[in-house]
DNA sequence: ATATTTATGTGCGGTGCGCACATATCATGT
DNA sequence: ACATGATATGTGCGCACCGCACATAAATAT
């Protein structure tokens, strides 16, 4: 029974974490961890290459080049770094606006399997997934990786507060 | 409020998902969509490329490629299908073992998430996750999609039965 | 002052995939 | 029967994303 309930976790998983995938590339022409990259650059506390190679789960090189990617596009900016062998990594106005339109079509991808139930059971399943992310035992490094493409506009109580996102995050504008 | 389970039901879905293909790749050293082929043709019913192709929303040249990768692994047989132009593509012994790995590597995956729950919670976000399954609006090849890495045999009551384990699936033109 | 650690960047290759094209077979209309 | 189009598989080619090994610069420790 337990297995039952997994293999429908499973389902929806995937149809979710394709959605946003799908609809993220409607709006940026690069998949992978592109995406999450402008969401969690986008917080504007300048990251560096490192931190967001952490936070994105990939080997620094591979950060170089998207970023490289992103800077091509017009989208991030390399500034100087607290030393002077990093850098700091900014969203450029375009970048700004890109971001909003990634982060509303995810939650535009996602709405409409929460809206096939009524809002008794929007309130039963919000507070079980709130429960099932709580209850995992992860590091501060996992839940920044696990919310590297969240939408902290509407992320009210928090169930794996990552502290990735300083007060700049919450300033609107560059 | 609705966005807010939304966000949360993104991070789930991106955390399942990523832990499906992290233990994926543990038991079969190809990525993409390949674990998917090996569910997919374990039924045994011998799908040509061309179905195969749209269960896993693969161009046919891709998903030629990914039948090259598994019959060089040993893992999937070309056999003559029902034309002489069309194939009929069967596990081998070692796939089906294979197989048998993906799919509890799959579900052994997502436990952890279920098992965050108490039994009652379990069982009413298995009823959540079918009525949110069973209410979206999907065609049948839809359906197939969205289950191509399920294990049939936990699979009571499936919320989207897609049928493409019978003759429904593998009829042209659907 | 030298060695080590930290941080970024490059050369190179591999995987997974799509587009355009080629080939073989089946189905259909005249 | 035969030309035409549809169906099904396979190839040549290139691209996007990423990792490994290596190189370089700067901060830190000994």
């Amino acid at each position: 029974m337990i297995d039952r309930t997994a293999n429908l976790l499973g389902v929806v998983g995937l149809a979710v974490a394709e959605r946003i995938a799908v609809t993220a590339r409607e709006a940026l022409d690069h998949g992978g961890e592109t995406p999450a990259a402008v969401v969690v650059i986008g917080y504007g506390l300048g990251p560096s290459n490192d931190q967001l190679r952490r936070i994105l789960n990939l080997s620094h090189p591979g950060t170089v080049r998207l970023i490289d990617r992103l800077v091509a596009d017009g989208l991030v900016e390399r500034r100087p770094g607290r030393d002077k062998r990093a850098i700091a990594l900014y969203l450029t106005d375009a970048g700004h606006r890109l971001r909003y339109a990634l982060l509303r079509g995810r939650l535009a991808a996602i709405r409409p399997y929460v809206l096939a139930l009524s809002a008794a059971e929007q309130e039963m399943l919000g507070g079980l997934l709130h429960k099932m992310l709580a209850s995992l035992e992860t590091t501060d490094s996992e839940r920044c990786t696990l919310c590297r493409l969240c939408d902290d506009s509407v992320c009210t109580d928090c169930p794996i507060p990552a502290g990735f996102r300083g007060e700049a995050a919450l300033q609107p504008g560059v």
